[in-house]
DNA sequence: TTCCTTGCTGAACTATCGTATAGTAACACC
DNA sequence: GGTGTTACTATACGATAGTTCAGCAAGGAA
């Protein structure tokens, strides 16, 4: 993995930190949070251990830049324009689209909803970005049910199919073979066409 | 924790095992898979270190034997006789009960399916027991669509309705406040309603 | 009571964890 | 070309990981 012979690229700090942010993400779709490790990491990326704490302070900081790192191409992936009716068709074909519905995309998930569920600085974060998500699927949902003439309460439908969309990744990642993409285009669908129509 | 005063009760295998099992459960929902470890368990316990090899044989033995009393106890709850009209809202009724939507339960499950897809041991184990809960809900939306007069794929629908209700655990553990029981009773019922009827 | 099985302890062991830090060298600037 | 900044390496450090194992002692069998 590591290009053995060349002794001593500088790089600018953010091209740096995005490389071990990389790092850290295919240690994690490969063993967990139990990869995410110094040695691990560090081996990955081809540098030397201290290098994290340089760019990072800790691993709880290269944590939450990987968090962060995430979120923002799960977003962009997103909200990129796509083939789409509307607004919520567009949407769910992101979700189901190859950048986000790829395994071990999910699986760096997985690993991150572990350790926002126990570690506070990563809950924070995630508590100020998802907001962002949410939203954005309220808006599509709302406006997709307006479109069809339909009085829906966007909040609880979105609620509801975030968990669903969250449960695909779960189901992915422990049991790949039952939920295909062709799979988790047509439950969002029955999922949602009660509520917004189409 | 530990029950310091006492020296040295022998109890049986059977006794201890659960005894070891239920600590271990207590630390994972703590810290996740980074609180499962010999020191953590062992004095959660209330017992030596060497204890957990002696009726285990390793860490990864007693993270087999975690899930599969887990996963003894969710389908016990899922399949205790309860109010319900139909079999499928006693599933649900079950589902958003407080022994199985219970934070600390959710987090252990977390905690497993992040392990479940590292660890081939565990898969395995998963694997084999998973079936059978999946059936049962196969079961139950098949008898209840038949029972309204409509015809569903039923383990397609079932499929979908595990990723929703394992969705409901991620959300539980990685922002409470944003799934009750109410809501997670209500979304289970928007889910299967266009499905079964009733 | 005596014996024997075995549940259980406690320490030793090696490997690996995350962090701190002194030293090296690549590159921008003058 | 000399100089200063800092990206980067390498090592030391104490803490903690999981496993192994020799020995103690609880409690049923005799």
């Amino acid at each position: 993995m590591a290009e053995a012979p060349r002794r001593k690229a500088r790089l600018s700090p953010a091209d740096r930190r995005a490389l071990l942010e990389d790092a850290a993400r295919a240690c994690m779709a490969r063993g967990g949070i139990r990869d995410f490790t110094v040695d691990k990491v560090a081996a990955e990326a081809g540098v030397s251990r201290g290098l994290i704490a340089h760019h990072f302070g800790s691993m709880d900081g290269l944590l939450v830049a990987v968090y962060a790192r995430m979120y923002r191409e799960w977003i962009a992936a997103v909200e990129a324009p796509r083939p789409g009716p509307t607004r919520i068709a567009a949407l769910v074909e992101a979700l189901v689209s190859p950048e986000i519905f790829d395994h071990d995309v999910l699986k760096i998930w997985l690993t991150l909803w572990g350790e926002i569920a126990t570690n506070p600085v990563l809950r924070e974060e995630h508590r100020k970005l998802y907001a962002n998500y949410r939203a954005a699927i309220v808006a599509a949902l709302a406006e997709a049910a307006a479109a069809n003439g339909r009085a829906i309460d966007a909040e609880t439908v979105a609620a509801a199919f975030i968990c669903l969309v969250d449960g695909f990744g779960v189901q992915r990642c422990v049991e790949p073979a039952l939920m295909t993409e062709a799979d988790a285009r047509a439950a969002c669908w029955a999922f949602l066409r009660p509520h917004v129509g189409g």
